[in-house]
DNA sequence: CGGGATTTTGCGAATAGTTCGCAAATGAGG
DNA sequence: CCTCATTTGCGAACTATTCGCAAAATCCCG
């Protein structure tokens, strides 16, 4: 009762690995054929199973794409920031929450990624709701 | 040929005036089940293809929740702005994209909106793909 | 007000992504 | 090694969304 297990299994290992070497966010599906290819034979059930098992222990990021296909990336959502999502190959670069204005700048300066749209959503209590 | 057809029908109709009242994201189902509750009897393919359409109009916003499903709000897209959540009703107040420093303040004093938080993506291309 | 060309709808079947149940395999600990 | 709890694989079940096709609705024009 109280402890709850965490088995290191190679399955585990292999998906987390994937992960690791991605800096961009990948399906289920992605992840799955991905093992294929490194030769480790997976079922796609345990590839969700342990997205679960990450997310739950906070050490991956979720997030449906536009066809809300969801995808996950390594990722500490612990640590509040954004992401920069490059259009053409998913290449993600975290941005830190500072200064939300200089952004654009900063972007560019630091990672030589160059800026053309975002999408923000606040989220919080409307007037009716408080 | 080059005119595409656009006939006004009562499903139309009535799936346009469920989401002219709700200002907040609906899924297919749950607008499928207002105009149940409005003693309207349109099928639920109808309810996406009729969502496809408004949304190819330029009429409405998808975007998928949490979960990955896809959700619809009477919005023009075309217009550059971001939206406020109610974590609580869900309901969305549309914020333009001027200040963006600004924001959090100009929100509780325009709208009473109690800000907790935000999520914001950057779209581009990264330094390797240029 | 029809009549016919065109578009839209409903239905049920087909997909695609994700979850589940359960028996067999694996990892942790002694 | 042995034992027990956890994890895995498999196939079936679910859910959201899409499709094909015949029937119904809309529009246009006379
Ligand atoms: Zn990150
Ligand atoms: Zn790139
Ligand atoms: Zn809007
Ligand atoms: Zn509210």
């Amino acid at each position: 009762m109280g402890l709850r297990a965490d088995y290191v299994t190679r399955p585990r290992e292999w998906i987390a690995s994937i992960l690791a070497r991605e800096p961009r966010f990948l399906s289920a599906a992605q992840i799955h054929q991905g093992l294929e290819r490194d030769g480790a034979r997976v079922s796609l059930s345990t590839v969700y199973r342990t997205l679960d098992h990450l997310q739950g222990k906070g050490d991956i990021t979720a997030r449906p794409d536009a066809d809300g296909e969801v995808t996950y990336m390594l990722c500490e959502p612990s640590r509040h920031h954004h992401h920069a999502i490059c259009r053409t190959c998913g290449r993600v670069e975290d941005v830190d929450c500072a200064a939300m204005e200089q952004f654009a700048e900063s972007l560019r300066a630091r990672n030589g990624f160059e800026l053309d749209g975002h999408a923000i959503e606040f989220f919080g209590k409307c007037g009716a709701c408080r």
